[in-house]
DNA sequence: GTGGTCTAGACCACC
DNA sequence: GTGGTCTAGACCACA
């Protein structure tokens, strides 16, 4: 019972594949940053659940920067900080 | 030099179409007041134009309340100001 | 004196030069029509004079339509009224 | 799950500003009230934000007045109403 | 040339 | 999934 796998929360999926695909540099070219709507739809998450996956992408792993009424928009290559080895 | 009407403005059109349906009864039969997008949608406004026309409802006229993360409801009748003639 | 020739307000200038940009045809391939204060700063006149140039093209030539907050657009040529000969 | 302090929104961090400057007195002498352009260039805000912001300078605080068409202008000290404790 | 209203979205905070 | 705030402009109406 104490030993089951530890199941991963959904903000934490979302994070990871668009993490995956801003590295892939889909994003690089003048790519807009998909909105928080365009998420909920993509993913079919609420608000909330998309928000905190951002938050994860922007404040943990340093790939985003969002800005209030404007959208996020993709750090360049050259500021981001090296993916993390857990 | 020309002889044209006074413009109403677009929230107030909205906010006067609204008041009177309020005043018709049909929301007294536990019809829940439209949210903010879906009014959006039916009078082909802005947001903003729609809050506008939604705050002349509840602070000039007292037709309507809101409430944070739930929506208006209308005020029922018997607490109702009686409508200014202008 | 009763016989000097007939001054032309600046915004009649105004409106023929863009009427005749207009008829073209330079903003039919998606050149969207410029904004208030752009053609403030083009011509070097008032908001109320380009806004009476502007009225010009809209409402005796029939060259714009207007849409307030969103801009003015050229009407396709196919649905314009031909020029009034004076 | 985190300890961030409560967001302050932008109107009202400009709003304070704004309060603090009228009250030092530098406006009392004659000092033209800035338009709402110019406080949207100093404040890096939209027009609406600005706006926001003068409306509690305006409404909650009486320490200005405004006329359309005209612009604000800042209320002499002794017509003041006392500064909220909150 | 000011303040006022509007657009078409975005993100933020609450339920 | 609501209402609340914000952006970056546009046009409208007053003085």
């Amino acid at each position: 019972m104490s030993d089951r796998p530890k199941r991963i929360p959904p903000y934490r999926l979302a994070a990871a594949e668009l993490a995956a695909e801003i590295r892939s540099g889909i994003y690089d070219q003048g790519e807009p940053f998909p909105s928080e709507s365009a998420l909920c739809a993509r993913f079919g998450m609420a608000t909330m659940t998309i928000r905190r996956a951002l938050e994860v992408l922007r404040e943990e792993q340093g790939l985003i920067t969002t800005r209030w009424g404007k959208g996020s928009a993709v750090v360049p290559p050259a500021e981001r900080p090296a993916p993390e080895i857990e």
